[in-house]
DNA sequence: TGCATGATGTGACCCAAGTCACCGTCACAG
DNA sequence: CTGTGACGGTGACTTGGGTCACATCATGCA
């Protein structure tokens, strides 16, 4: 879907080219400046990154990067979305966050020039520009705009993961669901009059490993909200009935 | 202890002043070298930054500052240590990281200009540095070397902190005890013929709030960890016989 | 049309870990 | 030398949530 829109401005830019599987520069300016990471930077040092980063497609589940693999680099995600995760040995995945276009993945060994920290792939259909940790660095370090972005990234990016650890440790299932239905809710509800609706494109699965438990306690979990009125749900669709009650509860001591 | 350390530079340099109660200048200027973050700096540049701090002297357990609280600046340890955690409304605590003299603490609203992420309090007597935020951007953008020092520092708390995602949410109490002892070991273990030698200097409710557990589960798996001979303790005084295998335990899928 | 395949729902079971209650030890202050 | 509080150890109990085994129901594709 996302993916359409990638393909109209490819087509915007190509059509009267000979070789129309180049994607153009001033395309990737355009995706660049909607990054919170370079959207601050010139034109003319955009063009430099545009000139120096390379496509790579991903279907949906294909992954990007594994976890403590050496790391060249970040990536601009163009379109789609990507999850970064860790793995048990068993299997079990707990997702650490999503990223969706346009955004930035894989900054953190750019600037510590270690691995790659965790693993990440495609939530869906995803293109993102590769752009090599040297090339980032040297720009940062002549453009203190780029290294203020990044350090406020880093920074908002160290916030949310506090907080992940502390509902992880702290709170239980219900309330972790609550937070994530809530936030949800924040970023992407539209209020009606009987409260704010959701769609949520997740798999239980899906929410199981944003929230560290497994795809049977997240059905129980919802049947739960449900029961307690603060929620109702069909399917992906999500109402919430009141914002400020389902807030309460995932910030709450005892869950009744 | 660290506490006496600093006593004697302060005696060193102020035993001819009138006004014994100040600091040196100097003084801070060598603590500030200490830090990853500014020891990159001039000391024209760190002498701006000492004539701006401001002392803070805290004693075991009282709050440096309490998280969501607005945040002014950041703090240097120049003594003791500081722990940042969060609070659960039942009153359980987790640990998110705990730094030691000479590092900073608070780093994070400077640069995202938000409230303070957490919580933190000095574990043992403790001197601190107050440094204003707009300072330290204007420092940041002035002198690249800060910044970059900013971001390798963010970037290398962001992998410790999903690295605690992963093994809170995926590993089992045993599994996340022996993550810290290892880690212990590695960085503070003195090894002997007949394995790593580690004192923790720890209450089990302070290990209990660190991986994320309670007191009494601690003390249980310090047991089993030793009947399964992958620790020998006395007191606070512990020996890992072979840091190889502990480290495989942690790591393992099923902990027999 | 029919057969995989993936998502969801649900009951039965089990266990790691949290809770509660209580004890002994130790250090330190009065 | 005694009271008080912090710390550690332990048994008994409860429970949240993980595991297993199936059943149902879409969806899609062969």
């Amino acid at each position: 879907m996302t993916q359409v829109t990638v393909t109209e401005h490819f087509l915007k830019f190509s059509f009267n080219k000979a070789k129309i599987h180049i994607i153009m520069p001033d395309d990737k300016i355009a995706i660049f400046k909607q990054t919170e990471l370079f959207r601050d930077l010139d034109d003319a040092v955009l063009d430099v990154l545009a000139k120096h980063s390379v496509v790579k497609r991903l279907q949906r589940d294909e992954i990007l990067f594994l976890a403590s693999e050496p790391a060249k680099g970040l990536f601009v995600i163009a379109s789609g979305s990507v999850r970064a995760f860790r793995t048990s040995a068993d299997g079990r995945e707990q997702v650490i966050h999503v990223e969706r276009a346009v955004t930035t993945i894989a900054e953190v060994p750019v600037f510590d020039d270690g691995n790659y920290p965790s693993t990440a792939a495609a939530e869906e259909p995803t293109t993102l520009y590769f752009l090599n940790k040297q090339l980032i660095l040297k720009t940062a370090v002549e453009h203190p705009q780029l290294a203020l972005a990044a350090l406020k990234l880093l920074a908002s990016r160290l916030r949310r993961c506090a907080e992940l650890v502390e509902t992880l440790s702290l709170r239980e299932v219900g309330q972790r669901l609550a937070s994530l239905l809530l936030e949800e809710a924040r970023n992407n509800g539209t209020k009606t009059e009987r409260g704010t609706e959701i769609e949520l494109r997740l798999t239980h699965n899906q929410l199981a490993a944003r929230i560290g438990t497994v795809r049977e306690v997240v059905t129980r979990a919802l049947i739960r909200l449900q029961e307690q009125g603060l929620i109702v749900h069909e399917g992906k669709e999500f109402l919430i009935p009141d914002i400020k009650v389902i807030a309460a509860y995932a910030e709450a001591e005892n869950s009744e």
